[in-house]
DNA sequence: TTGAAAGCGCTAACAA
DNA sequence: TTGTTAGCGCTTTCAA
């Protein structure tokens, strides 16, 4: 591997005017600059970031810790946190906690903690008091994207309004028999998120005089296959059933199109289905729903910690990021004759 | 930060101590191994990667590099190498080319070669000459995973076997009005893969003196979108229309069982569906498919690179991950009565 | 079983 | 504008 004393002395300059000339740094001639990086790209030199990073205190890297990778919402954010990365010269190291367990543990302690990174985003999630603290202790600048977590700043929507805004509405069309899908915590994912959401279901049904049947507030993991099953539930006496289904995530709300499918209910003429995400699938089945973007949350998410390793204040409270109402043919009034 | 030193002095043994206690080497007597470990937790003292990193030579780093995060398949994967490398220590960098362009260049030349890595991993996808060449010249471990790439040894399921299995079991079932939903790049993902399974349909076809129609076999781009609206295109004269479709990917074929419940086709008395992937949604939409697992395979693959890393000889060339015929209701016999 | 000491390849003062 | 020279915090011979 060449180094860059080789590229120093392949030209007859010390070292650290490689360093400096590579780096973009002022004070190099640009005869200078234009032969150290001629002979660089001659040697097929690249620095080591092991070596700059001990020298430089900096790692160029960026921490994201979840929970699970392949999962909608923390996939997308990902992807929004790297294109700003790579757009600043960073690389993205990623710390799957992958459930419970010893692994846990380790990633924290081993991990996080190992100056292998300058910032880190932590989705939001279920945490340990040991974690938070182990948190708390890391010294670079950190964020919690998705939902708050105790007393850690975050970015993500406002859980309280999306969910507002979806059962309102419903409520505009005219639905009275709203029931709420809600996302729950497998393994500790998102513990404050479904909280919020039921807590706003409940309330703005609360606000408009609109009963809530216990039964009709059933619990999901946010997830296709659970969304399903709970509203097969839901759905099953044809008699007895909710006009309208606000469903927390866009995932469950395929459920429950795919269970009226099953069950030979009409959609939106017997029953109106919104979700929240804009989920990649949404627009094709044609869901209302509240469009978030975890890629622009993960992408601001990022900037913010950028801005502070380039020396920025730390923004102390970082406003919601917006969401949006998107209206498609899954909902309409109750009972209204089939769309053909 | 605490350093290594600072654990050495506080209880009066060398740096070089410390080292071996706390990395578990041999040669370090029992006694003085648990002092050095409770000095390490009292102070918390966790060793800078990139201080260990330039001394050994080792990063304990594993790098994937992949067009796009937020793919099932990519996910996936991502999600298997991470489980492995979190078992042996090590940590998961992402390279994101994301799309194509210029930064496509400095993550090649900027990020991979740089010695923040121990090994890389290759999501299948298209790659330049000269990016192949980088690859080639990068002296760490690498392997592909998903499908073959020029010249370098990958990991991934049989996709000839794969769509061949799917097509016979539609030809065991009495179809013979079978089409086509094929993959296809856009950016240049998975170039190989679409077109062994297009081959391999054609030539099962072949096989078994079935005639193929230019018109159904048609394009898609892996996606549930896509493949809803190629749906539309396949199945819109009642007249005239495929007893059965083989999806390349299971997403289309959630988008072909969407387009035939708009049309009111029911599936599967008046048309079978068959994927491949058994995609999370696959279980609970009830679709016949070839189940692959990227977890499995992304796991399978950073096992090798591990043990190569380990000391071990790497293995040139190998063998296909399984993949197995997963039966549901989507697939039956042509026209056959409706299941109620 | 332990310690001393020489780097690993780079950055950043400080000098020139 | 450029060079000299200490380190950064570890690992790893080599000696004891």
């Amino acid at each position: 591997m060449t180094s860059i004393d080789d590229v120093a002395k392949s030209i007859g300059v010390s070292t650290a005017t490689v360093s400096r000339a590579l780096r973009g740094l002022s004070g190099v001639s640009a005869g200078t600059r234009l032969r150290v990086q001629c002979a660089a790209e001659e040697l097929g030199y690249v620095p080591s970031s092991s070596a700059s990073g001990l020298a430089s205190g900096r790692t160029m890297a960026m921490g994201v810790l979840l929970p699970q990778i392949d999962r909608w919402y923390f996939s997308a954010v990902l992807e929004g946190v790297d294109r700003q990365l790579r757009a600043a010269g960073y690389d993205l190291v990623v710390f799957n906690l992958g459930g419970s367990g010893v692994n846990r543990q380790r990633v924290f302690h081993r991990s996080i903690l190992r100056k292998r990174i300058d910032a880190l985003l932590v989705m939001c999630m279920e945490l340990t008091d040991d974690e938070l603290q182990s948190l708390q202790a890391v010294d670079s600048p950190t964020l919690v994207v998705g939902g708050s977590v105790r007393g850690v700043r975050h970015v993500g929507i406002d859980d309280d309004a999306a969910a507002r805004d979806a059962v309102e509405h419903l409520i505009a069309l005219g639905h009275k028999d709203i029931a709420h899908l809600r996302g729950g915590g497998s393994f500790g994912i998102e513990f404050e998120v479904p909280r919020i959401r039921e807590e706003s279901y409940l309330s703005t049904m609360a606000r408009h005089g609109l009963p809530v049947r216990p039964e009709w507030s059933v619990f999901g993991d946010f997830r296709f296959k659970r969304g399903k099953e709970a509203a097969f539930t839901l759905l099953r006496d044809p008699a007895d059933r909710p006009t309208a289904v606000f469903c927390s995530s866009d995932e469950m709300a395929f459920g429950v199109i795919s269970a009226a499918a099953d069950l030979g209910i009409s959609i939106p003429g017997e029953l109106s289905v919104v979700g929240i995400d804009d989920h990649e699938f949404a627009d094709p089945l044609n869901l209302t729903t509240i469009r978030q973007s975890p890629e622009e949350q993960g992408a601001y998410a990022a900037d913010l910690l950028l801005a502070e390793l380039e020396g920025g204040a730390p923004v102390a409270a970082p406003g919601p990021r917006p969401h949006e109402l998107i209206i498609r043919t899954s909902t309409a009034p109750p009972h209204s004759l089939p769309a053909k």
